[in-house]
DNA sequence: CATTATTTTTAGACTTGTCTAAATTTTTAT
DNA sequence: ATAAAAATTTAGACAAGTCTAAAAATAATG
């Protein structure tokens, strides 16, 4: 048979998709702090449930050398990182949340079970590829295009670009980007960028405006020289 | 303040809604034996529950009396029941699943947590007043209009009424009904009853057939005289 | 390279919801 | 009304996921 569907627990699943975010982030074995500190738990917790993904080969783990995923452990964590971007995508198409309110609830929705949901969610939404903060979304059979990862802050001035995605999707920044009129899609354009604190002065929309580096560089794009 | 609204666990959760659909249908307290049938469930876990959900108000409970819900359990029941077949209209309506295939989904979807999502879900669907098996959603103040329980079976022959709900919600009824060409709000007129084992013979969408009383007792009809 | 400092693991305990088995109360039937 | 039957509760136990405190291993520092 191809590979047993266990039924995971809500938590067993979110260990799953941090090792997943970690992994990707670092591309080395996750280390028991560093998971801790993203499932707000503590270390020795963390070596508790490590076990026990262990022994369901989710993960490979050896003492004291953090944690990866396996092959079926990654399997099952883009699933549920396809099924919290295509729930974050109906929040915000079809219920008309706003970018910034749909992340705690998609949390929840992604641990719903059935094998046909969310592949007639995906058909219903119209087969997005990104979610609402320019993730991409995997398809059906767990491909995914990740980002190329340039942020803006590493644009040359006189460079031109398109703002792709955010890297934090806090509340408090996509608010402040929405007060900024500061959409996914717009076309960004760099005047020049200050020595001592790297604020870029760019154009946006026909406004010329400044955005300091902490800004810049959470913020997605794709040159368009 | 009004009432304080406190997270209560997915298996609090679904206690509360057994327990009002059991005083739904029976109008007395509600026993430890029938509620562990309902949860499926032993008398002793029922018990252990029971005390839990009284400490929190929930339930009124009288050692070896049973329980009934307090106005505030009655609430979170209500909430919770309108989750569940809100949920069901979406995935029927909008995800095109069958009527059958709905519940085991809903039954997830409804401890969702969240404020603001079921009213939006609610508007989303532009307000539907029953659920896909004909059971009627109550409002966001909790008003909920009962069924008359008008069985067909209890029709006399000659008389017509329209098919508004189905008691047994299982999929191999629902099935059942699919494949008979039953459909909430087809009119059906009876024709005969048969004395030995009180099956039907009616007519409806110009068809002429029969109906055992397992059936007839389980839709719910308005009578159109 | 030896010794702190940090990270990780282990051991034992707690909570939630469940169970079995035994004790108690209520109901039913003779 | 009293004995038998059924329903209910209690007592003690277990698994999951967590915690604290202590022990062990690894990493960092002089």
């Amino acid at each position: 048979m191809p590979y047993m569907e266990f039924q995971l627990t809500q938590t067993e699943e979110n260990y799953l998709k941090s090792i997943y975010s970690l992994e990707i982030s670092s591309s080395k074995n996750v280390s028991t702090t560093l998971l801790a500190k993203k499932m707000k738990t503590k270390a020795s917790s963390v070596t508790d449930m490590i076990k026990k993904l262990a022994d369901k080969d989710l993960v490979d783990y050896e003492k004291y050398k953090g944690v990866s995923l396996t092959k079926i452990g990654k399997t099952i964590a883009v699933k549920i990182v396809r099924k919290h971007r295509l729930w974050e995508v109906f929040l915000v198409n079809k219920l008309e949340y706003n970018w910034d309110e749909v992340h705690e609830i998609a949390e929840q929705l992604e641990h719903i079970k059935s094998y046909s949901l969310i592949d007639k969610l995906d058909k219903y939404l119209e087969f997005p590829t990104h979610d609402p903060h320019g993730d991409p979304i995997p398809d059906k059979d767990g491909n995914i295009e990740h980002h190329k990862n340039v942020m803006l802050s590493s644009i040359q001035i006189g460079g031109s670009c398109v703002i792709i995605g955010v890297k934090d999707s806090s509340p408090s920044f996509l608010k402040f980007l929405d007060n900024s009129n500061i959409r996914l899609g717009n076309t960004i354009k760099i005047n020049s960028i200050e020595d001592f604190d790297q604020s870029m002065n760019i154009e946006s929309n026909n406004n010329t405006f400044s955005i300091s580096h902490q800004i810049s560089k959470n913020l997605f794009v794709k040159k368009t020289q």
